[in-house]
DNA sequence: GAGTGGTCTAGACCACGGT
DNA sequence: CCGTGGTCTAGACCACTCG
């Protein structure tokens, strides 16, 4: 590689930091390896922390990297593709492998929540949690929220456990027609509880999936689920995704 | 002789800041009002400006906020959705309004391209270049790869302008027979030459759609689309979703 | 206890948008 | 020109993991 040119509009130190970084995870560094300490690389490119701190942020908010406190900083490998969609519309629960039921509450909604459903703030709302693993790696954690009115037939539970409560609730919930889902992703932070649940630090970037189930002309159920935007890549569709995809360069302008 | 301390856990101060503001922002601040200066903010709370931005990257990350250099910090508009995919798969360039073609070039793929259209590296495609606006703003830029074999009697061209091409190869394309399509979600940040195009620094975070469209047995076109993350919510709208959201035509100031 | 990444400070200068 | 956010520095201390 040759030296940089010098341009009108200077550039960043941190971009070019990030560009020669990734060129030697690239080259270089093998999945899992870890990579010289923050102060030994900040020593080495000639720049303050802070500055190579900005780049290596960048670098794993691309998954091309990892940081782990207490142990240091390690390539990462491809993201991973997670089915978030396939074609079908199926309520959650249904034949269902990728999710784990965890506990299920009976409270009332936060306001966002209450205007999606369509219900009045104060009515009581089934909050069942799941979480999802894969490749043993935690990747998202689920918030269902179900209206009372959803599952009425819902027995009064003399359950084992909180997680069969939350069973009983989905298979309940499959009883109805599904009429037709809703499906929206956005960027989010994590919160302090999802954060500790996808073992990263509160605040981690995340790809926030909400989804709305129709059935009896209403909303019956909303899912809110929040992916690890560092490891996963949502995937729609039919096949089982195959490409990864990072990746800069393209020829020039 | 330990007094047990309970809260143990002392919360970061940029966490608590944009829990702070974040409030504020809510109940304190119209959509487009601009807050006082980072130096103010930060001393009237105390803290270093570093902190107070690290604060604020996060809330602008979260679609909150937006800031622009020269010009200060504005509470921010709920994120536009954008559909970003119908059930029904079509083509890009089809019965099309959201999408503009700016230009088309023809140039060997980056590798990772080149891989995923099971191409030979040193292949040609088209490389048309579309952009997309809602509500006013640019919202994505998009790059669409199209080996020459999927267009083969596209003729020698005589075009006025580059955008012209682009259409040309788009309608050329849509002769084939769509035998399916395969779409996935994930985090990335801005090139410099798509974060021109959004209107954003170089580096800003995006969420980064890729499709890959079958035709004829083989990857016949893939699409790589930025959209802005801190403005968009990106929709799969299946059924008769009620799509709200709002151009709130506010006064320009 | 040693070493790692995470947080925080108090400055400085730069690039940009408006006047 | 001025004021804004964006970049950068050279330190410091904290929280965590591991041997």
């Amino acid at each position: 590689m040759g030296t940089t040119q010098l341009e009108s509009v200077p550039e960043p130190k941190y971009w070019h930091l990030k560009t020669v970084l990734s060129e030697a995870l690239d080259s270089e560094f093998t999945v899992g390896e870890i990579l010289p300490n923050e102060r030994d690389l900040a020593a080495r490119f000639g720049v303050a922390r802070a500055t190579l701190r900005q780049a290596l942020e960048q670098l794993e908010l691309e998954g091309r990297l990892q940081r782990r406190r207490g142990v240091g900083t390690t390539g990462a490998p491809p993201r991973m593709g997670v089915a978030v969609g396939n074609d079908q519309q199926v309520w959650p629960g249904t034949g269902d492998d990728a999710w784990q039921a965890v506990d299920c509450t009976l409270a009332t909604p936060p306001a966002v929540v209450a205007t999606a459903l369509e219900t009045a703030r104060d009515r009581a709302v089934h909050i069942v949690r799941r979480s999802r693993v894969s490749h043993g790696q935690p990747v998202a954690a689920e918030l269902l929220y179900i209206p009372v009115t959803s599952v009425p037939d819902l027995t009064a539970i003399d359950t084992p456990s909180e997680a069969a409560r939350a069973r009983a609730v989905l298979r309940e919930l499959q009883r109805l027609e599904l009429e037709g889902q809703d499906r929206a992703v956005e960027l989010g932070s994590a919160r302090a509880d999802d954060a500790r649940e996808l073992d990263r630090l509160p605040g981690a970037p995340v790809l926030v999936v909400t989804t709305r189930f129709f059935a009896g002309g209403r909303t019956a159920a909303l899912s809110v689920a929040t992916y690890r935007a560092d490891t996963c890549r949502l995937t729609f569709g039919a096949s089982g995704g195959v490409e990864i995809h990072h990746g800069p360069e393209r020829q020039a302008s």
